[in-house]
Order: structure tokens, then C-alpha cells, then sequence
DNA sequence: TCTGGGGTCCTGACCCTG
DNA sequence: TCTGCAGGGTCAGGACCC
């Protein structure tokens, strides 16, 4: 067949999405080859703990990632459970990025696992969508010995839409390979979109299927065939247009390298529920020094602080104070965040605590605060030299090296590392009070 | 058969200001 | 001076993503 190119071709952009298949599990296959083959799940191991991947062995049996851990053991109890290690799943991305950016500088991660490529000026010199493509497929496994999966089309949410398609399917007598490389071509966005379900669209979780179900809408093709205004009306404005364009294959959106942080923030669900406010308020100085410290090794301070709690029967409220001047010590965080949490009626049981900050600005900007300081009105003031000499103690002489004194003796200062329990507490966390 | 942690974006209510 | 209105900021919550 001859497709007639247009004089807009060169127009039409190239994206790329690149999906790594199951990557926590394969990179943990990679030290634990013995594995190959057989269900394995990554996650917390705890009561309150997730699946954060399945091999597609384990998928077979019906566990995916977000499940409950006790779930996934009740559904496939001869899998292998395998706790996190958030620190080597970071170092392989960074190798994979690295294949990616040999293509393109424009390179945008969207996890540890998966990132959109603008390929659009680097087809002259390394040939079509496709050919990057398995380029890279070939390239990432010899040089991190992963397999991923890759969509090729002119926009990003049907690359995304694309890599799906390409990837391999679990199935009872072993996983079946995928197409490995996807390309939906220029003027084929529709044919391949529209009898997809409404829920593969980005954006179209539960709520908003249900939503959609009172249209009869079960296809993107549904979808499209009807009106805007219907939709902005069953889902707002911003939801609605941006719905309706996606169906109708609109999406200009570009693959943006280096996105700015809009909040910092730390969460943990507690192995045990808490009922007092003294030990919440501990738990409390402990996320908040955490995130502080984080926002000072990126260079940040915010302005906003919200606390989040969550109850024994999971209604989950938010509180939130906005400052005068931006903060970026443990010590100001807790000035904010404890009238907002001493209000709340904790007896119930509190299984989760969570602070972030927002209105992030760069941590230069909170020189402000110490004039304001002199003012009166700052929040954060002579604590500043004091953290930056916390943060020096504790890149020389680790974490737990030294922290707030109401900590001491208390449980300990360190908030959860990643890959130590992200995806949930374990049995063993108990808390202290 | 219970539901993690780190985020982003949107909406609606409310208040203040010009 | 009062009223109506528009616009912006804040706050709380919901939905969604990986």
C-alpha cells in the first residue's frame, strides 16, 4: 500500500511510550534467576500491606498490583512474596533513562518504570518510530536485562493506549508474548482507538465509568458520539473537554524532560491504630522533620501545610494552613500542622498520618522569612542553620543520627525508607503508646 | 473481606476586595 | 453608603495515576 504523505508530515510528531514489563519483579528476577518462571509478588508483607508488581505468572491467578497482601496470598499461596528495594529499582531506571535519552533529550519519566519519548527530530538520523522502538527494546535488554514494551503514534495518550497493546498477556499455562512494538500510524488513530474500552482512557477510573455507564457509553467510540456539553455536564468542565478530545484522538500535550515539584509530603499507615493525641502529635513532629528535610534537599519551601488522617473505618479528611512566608524546617512545619491536627477527634482510631507541603517556591525565597522574622511574623526563622546542620550529621553519620529530642527514646526519628515499607507496614511496626 | 505511598489536578464553597 | 458582581485566594474533598 502507498500512503500519500501530506506537506504537514513532518508536522505529525513521533512519541514513544516505553513500558517496562513488571519491573519490580524482574529486576528482583535479575539477583534471583531460580525464580524465572514462577508467581512472585513484590509488596508489603504485613496485614496492612499492597502488591506493588506480580510477575504474569502470578497475575494468572488474578493478583495485580494495589491488592491487599493477605488477598494476594489467599488467591496464589505458592508464590514467593518479596519485600521492596525501592534503592535498586531507582539505580536500573536510571540505567534505562540513560538507553532512552541516546535517542532523544526528550525524555519524560512518568514512574521508575515507564517515560514518553519525543522522537519527532531524531527520525532522520535513527530511522521510523518502529525501528527506535525495537531499537530500544534490544538495548534495554542488553544493557539492563529487561524486557519492556512500546507504543509508537503521534500523541502521547495513544502511545500509552499503544504499549499496552504491545505487552505480553498472563494466562493459565505461562505468560503469552506481546506484540512488543505497537505502532498506530497517522490517520489509523481512530480505527485503533474507538473500540477500545471507556475505561482504558487515562482519567476514567470507577467514578467516572459509572458516570459514563448512564450514558451506554462502553467504547471510546461511544464516547466520541456524543456531545461535549454532555459531557462537560456529567463531568465538569476541565474533565468533560478533555474527555471529549481525548475520544476524538486531540492531544497535544508535549513530552515535557524536567517537571517542577508542586508538593512534598510523607504518609504511613500506622500497623495499629492510634488513639491519643500525644502520640499523633509525635508521629506528627516525625513525618514533618522527614519532609522537611526533603524539601531542603531539593532547594524548596512551601507555604501550605496539610495534614491528612485517616480513620479506623478509612473516611480520610485534610487540613490545611497557608503561611505568610515559605518554610522548609521540621520545627515550623509542626507550628502549622499541630493546630490543625489538635482539633481533631482522634479517639475513633487513626490508622493513617500524612504532611505535605505546597506552594512550593525555591528555598531562596525563604530568606524572606527571616526578615519577616524580625517582624515577627515568621514561622521559620534561626531553625533554619540549625537543620542544615542536621542534614550534614545525618549525610555523615546516618538517619538516625539525631532528630527531634521528642522522639528520643520513642520509637526512633526515622520515617519509612522507600522499598523498607512503602507498600504498607509491617507486623513487626508496632507503635509505641 | 480489605484497602500503601507519593503525587497531580479539578471542583465547589466560602471569604475578601475592588 | 449600599448593593451586586467579578475575580482571586484559601480550604476541603474527590478522583485518578503509577
Amino acid at each position: 500500500m502507498v500512503r500519500v504523505r501530506s506537506c504537514h508530515t513532518e508536522a505529525v510528531r513521533t512519541i514513544l511510550h516505553v513500558d517496562m514489563d513488571a519491573f519490580y519483579v524482574s529486576v528482583e528476577l535479575l539477583r534471583r534467576p531460580e525464580l524465572r518462571g514462577r508467581p512472585v509478588v513484590v509488596g508489603g508483607d504485613g496485614a496492612r500491606g499492597v502488591v506493588a508488581a506480580a510477575s504474569y505468572e502470578a497475575r494468572a491467578y488474578g493478583v495485580h498490583s494495589a491488592m491487599p497482601s493477605l488477598r494476594a496470598r489467599r488467591l496464589c499461596p505458592q508464590a514467593t512474596f518479596l519485600p521492596g528495594d525501592h534503592a535498586r529499582y531507582a539505580e536500573v531506571s536510571g540505567r534505562v533513562m540513560d538507553v532512552f535519552r541516546a535517542y532523544t533529550p526528550l525524555v519524560e519519566p512518568l514512574s521508575l518504570d515507564e517515560a514518553f519519548l519525543d522522537v519527532t527530530g531524531a527520525r532522520r538520523l535513527h530511522g521510523t518510530g518502529r525501528q527506535i522502538g525495537d531499537a530500544v527494546r534490544t538495548r534495554v535488554r542488553t544493557e539492563a536485562g529487561l524486557s519492556c514494551s512500546v507504543g509508537v503514534a503521534p500523541s502521547k495518550f495513544l502511545a500509552k493506549l499503544a504499549s499496552e497493546a504491545a505487552k505480553p498477556r498472563p494466562s493459565p499455562a505461562g505468560p503469552e508474548p506481546g506484540l512488543g512494538v505497537k505502532v498506530v500510524e497517522p490517520g489509523d488513530e481512530l480505527a485503533f482507538l474507538h473500540p477500545l474500552p471507556v475505561q482504558a482512557l487515562w482519567g476514567v477510573g470507577p467514578s467516572t465509568l459509572a458516570k459514563l455507564g448512564r450514558f451506554g457509553a462502553r467504547t471510546i467510540g461511544d464516547l466520541a458520539a456524543l456531545s461535549e456539553e454532555a459531557l462537560v455536564g456529567a463531568l465538569g468542565r476541565a474533565g468533560g473537554r478533555h474527555l471529549w478530545a481525548l475520544a476524538h484522538a486531540t492531544d497535544d500535550r508535549p513530552v515535557v524532560p524536567e517537571r517542577a515539584h508542586r508538593s512534598i509530603g510523607h504518609e504511613e499507615t500506622f500497623a495499629r491504630d492510634h488513639h491519643g493525641s500525644d502520640t499523633l502529635g509525635r508521629e506528627l513532629v516525625r513525618l514533618a522533620d522527614a519532609v522537611a528535610g526533603r524539601l531542603r534537599a531539593a532547594g524548596l519551601a512551601g507555604r501550605t501545610v496539610t495534614i491528612k488522617v485517616r480513620f479506623r473505618d478509612f473516611v480520610t479528611i485534610t487540613r490545611s494552613s497557608t503561611l505568610a512566608v515559605p518554610v522548609d524546617t521540621g520545627p515550623a512545619l509542626v507550628r502549622a500542622a499541630r493546630p490543625l491536627l489538635d482539633p481533631i477527634d482522634v479517639s475513633p482510631g487513626v490508622r493513617l498520618l500524612g504532611v505535605s507541603v505546597s506552594g512550593l517556591a525555591d528555598g531562596a525565597n525563604r530568606q524572606l522569612s527571616l526578615d519577616a522574622e524580625s517582624l515577627g511574623t515568621s514561622a521559620d526563622g534561626s531553625w533554619h542553620d540549625a537543620s542544615r546542620a542536621i542534614d550534614r550529621v545525618r549525610r555523615r553519620f546516618g538517619a538516625d543520627a539525631i532528630g527531634p529530642a521528642v522522639l528520643a527514646d520513642r520509637g526512633g526519628i526515622r520515617v519509612k525508607r522507600r522499598g523498607q515499607a512503602q507498600w504498607g507496614p509491617t507486623d513487626e511496626q508496632e507503635p509505641p503508646g
